[in-house]
DNA sequence: TTGTAAGCGTTATCAC
DNA sequence: GTGATAACGCTTACAA
């Protein structure tokens, strides 16, 4: 065979892949005068490591700024220490303060976080899933909504999933039975349906002991009649109601009614002037969420009714500026940030198990602010009962 | 040769890697009868494949639910269309929208976000740094904070960058200059400065027309007097407070004081309180941001003034509850949207074209609600002059 | 237009 | 305790 064979010359002048300029475990090899199987062995803390071959290795790398490309790494091993996380937006406030929790717990756990938002679209979920799973995310954490919940039962994921959010685990035969059941029945049938425990995977807010919550606060004030407003289509909202429902029942309230208004302001305004406009007004107003209080305090005062010496008004979420309204509003929070850690920690048990974790509901706090006081005409000697 | 040679037996009892389970190219290429370099110029749409070549594939693909491994995709072409964030945090609502801007232009752009939040901390903010590096993003958008530009001074990032944020670009020496530089002198040293440009790859708010648009609706209104609130040592505060007195200047107003606070509640409550108690007080106040329009609105109210009747107050950055707010807070909108958005499109720019792109400040929006109105005195006429 | 095979940077198996 | 080297799944230069 001839010295110049054109297969020799083929691959001399065959160019090679453009390294990305990356340092890699070669380099280090190379300056440490060990094989690249050695220096990821030290690096990594592996025991059969002579101690001053890892001191050697250890430091090339550091003298040589080493990272370690973390697609390479995903290739090898098949775990990227990535998750995924789907939700409506991040925009808003809510989902913010969930996606800092998350990110929390994540962070402790050496995962990281890759971002995507469905904007509320099946379509788009479905995509945004698609991609997550193309990134190889060994997770991930998505918004209990209902398009999203559309988009997975097509798709069976191929990884751990923990689901999050406000409005999970209740169908539409449910919000309508909330809202119809005769009282005496409803506190058996909340009882019947667990409504307190989600299913496996799912970690959300108690919505019905908020309401509780809220009911107790008012009841032990003193006030004898109560209406709850903001009554939507939403699931959360019917467990609101029925947490209200069930708990007004329970306190034997003279009068305990339910406004439906969406939760934009406009509309819980004009649901709470009408309330607060009949005869019988109620003294105490448990408010679908802050916004919806705001409604309502706006609709007294355009009655020319104070707040909250003739009518208390107890909110449910503690927006950021709750503290700061007029008056600074009682309400029950929400923990945005838990539910965002206790996800996150929820799936990375799943994902060490490879068994679902148990859902949660987690409870709300009452803050006790200006929004609420005694009814009119309830002495002080009354509220110590 | 023995056919039974140690080799060939240790060759057969290997055991191969453990596949990820995933559908590859290689099963796509098998069903299709192509080899796998065919699989991957069908499925990229280059354009020398036969049309019914790239059907078969196509449908393989299909059949077999292909999702493309980007982790392969990563370590194969360098580019990860990944791009990082480093944010404080993610919990508060002003970072949260930016964020949604970001993630709607890389979506758009084909990119997808992977978060990272310092915290305010410095060595978090290396740690993070490293971390999104060896994740191999293409590029990254950062918050411009003083602790995180700290650590990119000690990086020198191999990838392309974005800085986003509001306080950006105005050192310590000029916030001194900014407070001390007599009126006559400000103005030219504003231009001087040209602190409307912002410098290259940093995407901003424009604080200095922001303040510039409060003081002229106040003095479109009538107002002779006014007061900004809040000037703390942030960078963005300094450049609102150039542009109040800027434009104070301009406008010959009788008097423009500024009175410092933090952009706390209780702290802008009491300065308000401080100034609105005064014997000659303004009738106008321009504050640092909504909060501190809050503080000073309940300041008035504390000492018996109407707003906007007796004082009227304008903000700077509309939050969302600016509208539910009694008054209604008239206020500087802040595009944090855009501002992600631009910075998330700047950022591709930058990926396209090697260079870095130029600075952009991005102006406010006026949004005249409630809580201004003319001064005490002042009657209509006056108003058309 | 298609196939072959090298190479991206890392991990992990086997042999010594 | 260390070294060779196959493999992870994909892209791409070159040959055909």
């Amino acid at each position: 065979m001839t010295g110049s064979s054109p297969d020799r010359a083929g691959r001399a002048t065959r160019r090679k892949r453009r390294p990305s300029g990356a340092v890699t475990i070669k380099e280090i090899a190379a300056l440490s005068q060990v094989s690249s199987a050695t220096v990821t062995r030290a690096l990594q803390g592996h025991p059969r490591v002579r101690p001053e071959t890892r001191a050697r290795v250890e430091r090339a790398a550091e003298a040589l700024g080493y990272r370690p490309n973390h697609a390479a790494r995903t290739l090898a091993t098949g775990a990227s220490k990535t998750i995924g996380l789907l939700l409506p937006s991040t925009g808003d406030r809510y989902w913010g303060e969930v996606v800092e929790g998350i990110e929390d717990a994540a962070d402790d756990a050496g995962y990281s976080v890759l971002l995507a938002t469905s904007h509320g679209d099946a379509a788009r979920s479905r995509r945004m899933l698609d991609l997550l799973l193309s990134k190889r995310v060994d997770g991930m954490v998505i918004a209990a909504r209902r398009e999203v919940e559309e988009a997975l039962t097509h798709a069976e994921l191929p990884v751990a999933l923990v689901r999050v959010g406000p409005d999970a685990e209740l169908d539409d035969g449910d919000v309508e039975a909330v809202r119809t059941l005769p009282d005496d029945r409803l506190a058996g049938w909340l009882e019947g349906r667990r409504l307190g425990d989600l299913a496996p995977g799912v970690i959300g807010f108690d919505d019905v002991s908020a309401a509780t919550l809220a009911v107790e606060h008012l009841v032990g004030l003193g006030h004898r009649r109560l209406a709850f407003v903001g009554a939507g289509n939403r699931r959360s909202a019917a467990l609101r109601v029925a947490g209200f429902r069930q708990s007004t029942g329970r306190a034997g309230v003279e009068s305990a009614a339910v406004v439906a208004s969406s939760d934009r302001l406009a509309d819980s305004h004009a649901a709470a002037l009408d309330l607060l406009g009949a005869p019988e007004r109620p003294t105490g107003i448990v408010a679908y969420d802050d916004m919806v209080a705001l409604g309502a305090i706006r609709a007294a005062r355009t009655l020319g009714l104070r707040v909250p010496e003739q009518v208390s008004v107890v909110g449910i979420d503690d927006i950021d500026v709750a503290a700061f309204l007029e008056p600074p509003l009682t309400t029950v929070r929400q923990p945005k940030r838990e539910i965002g850690r206790l996800a996150a920690i929820a799936l990375f048990e799943a994902l060490g198990s490879g068994t679902p974790s148990p859902g949660r509901a987690l409870r709300g706090e009452l803050i006790v602010r200006g929004s609420t006081a005694p009814p009119p005409g309830h002495d002080a000697a009354d509220e110590a009962r």
